[in-house]
DNA sequence: TTTTAGCACTCTAACCGTTAGAGTGCTAAA
DNA sequence: TTTAGCACTCTAACGGTTAGAGTGCTAAAA
């Protein structure tokens, strides 16, 4: 479809403007990626590019910027090269994660902030999906008159808790009893398998002699419901700072604070298949996010995919460096959490 | 120290400001605040509120904008009169608190949202200071070969939970008498009294014969390193948007990001007297914080203080509406708690 | 047929002088 | 003590000009 000298020029004016945020003249392309061609030859050959939509033009006489699919082109022509990663990072990265030995939110937490400080984007994490995290053991506990802590513990390592109203006053006898049925009963489940077990059990619900496994499976359907993913954040003033976004600056800054889009989000991207994903710009589906580029990967433990972890950053992003960072990552966040 | 027309007259110019933050002329005193003074004589008021140090001039002939002195001058003024709240924020604030019967940091979390969202700042929140909190429960588990997960349970509604490495193996069974032990020992003790407490244990540790206790303490000594105050953060996107920062937002974003900065100050700050707490621009000790104002108050269960609410805006901040509305903030959250 | 040189054209950003308006300080009169 | 009046100053906005960068087109060269 595109000629490889038209493939290398478009690479170069990405790659510029990528490096600057300037608009890339043909002269300069000559110069500085030393084709030995003429201004006068790209100036033909950009105009053809911006014909097929790859690049585009400010204004009559400037040089030209990527567009979206211009940017995509990039992307997907970067596939074909063998990524180098930054072995700085790569140093970094590994020493920090190699040390933490606690949970997963921890885990995660240090190395978005190793990510973002390193790619000067911002990065997030999504700790983990509830229909792939397996229950490892659940405890009650008597709080106060008619308060009950649950205490969720799966097998990935994640802690919860939450606080639940019980306007039946239990013994904390009552509550252990509980606790070591829900363990027997749903332990090495998902915590979406106990949901729609509990639902089932619900309705078998008159039937149950034992009223304690009436209050057991009442007090589990709300301990279980939790917000089902939280969003780690870092970097944020990286991204702030960026000349990128300077007047729209509140408008982002509200579309990340307001983690529920990104979540959503996440969600869609992450059903695809595996191996890095890269969301360019007006692809987002999101009206708020169609100024950003997002560039995701999932990390697993064993083969089950269990949340991710990716960089936000303007269109302009420096994917060739970005990507290969994210998949590390992913991978060694992975290589955490199986051993 | 200042007539009271003088008084007046500064009183308005900060009030102009804060409206809208041009430099405000004599003129514009005279016909938006209704003396009976012509704008020759606001002149030499202003001429004279400049001299101590009240006001200043951005240039020779421009209007006269409030120094920090001349904001504290208006907040200290501004006790004096009954503070009067927005009775649609304090609406709305009953009504979010009133549903939550959950842990204190959902409510929190819930109350500087509202807070945000009504001020239009930035809004903080420290959940506990581990001075004051008393231990409820404290609850290990058995996590995988060498990991036990402990769970901290406050009197204050706090739910901590944090995975250690235990280096020696301990049966589920040991972890529950070390629990119970834990219980028995220190329930109802600050999480201070209790790091004291075990220090002075681990030096008669040789004495004791019992090896369990001995590896109980070691383990309860991990446990309560959690970081001892967690910042719970609203509204950045606010504080983002405003005019005031237009240049300097990215120093700004990364001083709200490290934490750390604002802990410090909080410290500082709640360990002097009760009530609201105002402190403007260049009072700030913390360099990153200086072109900012922080207004706070602390909550309390029962008559004992347990962590701090508060905004961050800028110096221009609206302190007349701020003000009531922090204050009705923590009592609320006192309120909640107490109940 | 493809590439290149040359030229006319266009658009922007920067510069400069000018001006209108807002605001001050000072002085003399009320 | 207050006010009116006046001269002065500074800024922001406007408009015209210019330099420079970059383009598109055409005709010649490869």
């Amino acid at each position: 479809m595109l000629s490889e000298r038209n493939r290398k020029v478009l690479c170069a004016v990405v790659q510029s403007y990528i490096n600057k945020p300037d608009p890339v003249g043909s002269r300069f392309v000559t110069k500085k990626y030393a084709f030995n061609l003429s201004p006068a030859t790209i100036r033909n050959i950009m105009a053809d590019l911006e014909e097929m939509g790859f690049l585009s033009q400010p204004h009559t006489s400037a040089g030209r910027i990527p567009t979206d699919k211009g940017y995509r082109f990039y992307v997907d022509s970067l596939c074909r090269e063998k990524p180098t990663v930054d072995a700085k990072f790569s140093n970094i990265l590994k020493s920090k994660l190699e040390s933490i030995k606690s949970d997963i939110y921890t885990l995660l937490k240090e190395a978005t902030e190793t990510l973002a400080a390193m790619s000067h984007y911002l990065v997030f994490a999504v700790p983990l999906k509830t229909d792939s995290t397996t229950l490892n053991r659940i405890q009650l506990f008597r709080y106060r008159n008619k308060q009950t802590v649950a205490v969720l513990l799966t097998n990935e390592g994640l802690v919860r808790s939450k606080m639940l109203d019980t306007n039946f006053g239990l013994s904390q006898k009552d509550l252990n009893r509980i606790s070591d049925y829900l363990n027997s009963e749903f332990s090495g489940c998902t915590i979406d398998e106990i949901r729609s077990a509990l639902i089932k059990q619900m309705s078998k619900e008159k039937a149950l002699c034992d009223i304690l496994i009436s209050k057991a499976i009442a007090i589990c359907k709300e301990a279980l419901f939790f917000p089902s993913t939280d969003l780690i954040v870092s970097g944020f003033s990286e991204l702030i700072g960026l000349p990128d976004f300077s007047g729209r600056i509140k408008e982002i800054a509200k579309a990340i604070e307001d983690k529920h889009t990104i979540l959503k989000l996440l969600d869609r991207l992450s059903a695809s298949t595996d191996g890095v994903k890269v969301v360019i710009g007006s692809e987002n589906p999101m009206e708020e996010l169609k100024k950003l580029s997002i560039v995701m990967a999932t990390y697993k433990q064993g083969d089950r995919s269990l949340g991710s972890v990716g960089v936000i950053g303007p269109t302009r992003m420096d994917y060739s460096k970005t990507i290969p960072m994210v998949e590390l990552t992913a991978k060694s966040i992975s290589a955490v959490i199986s051993r």
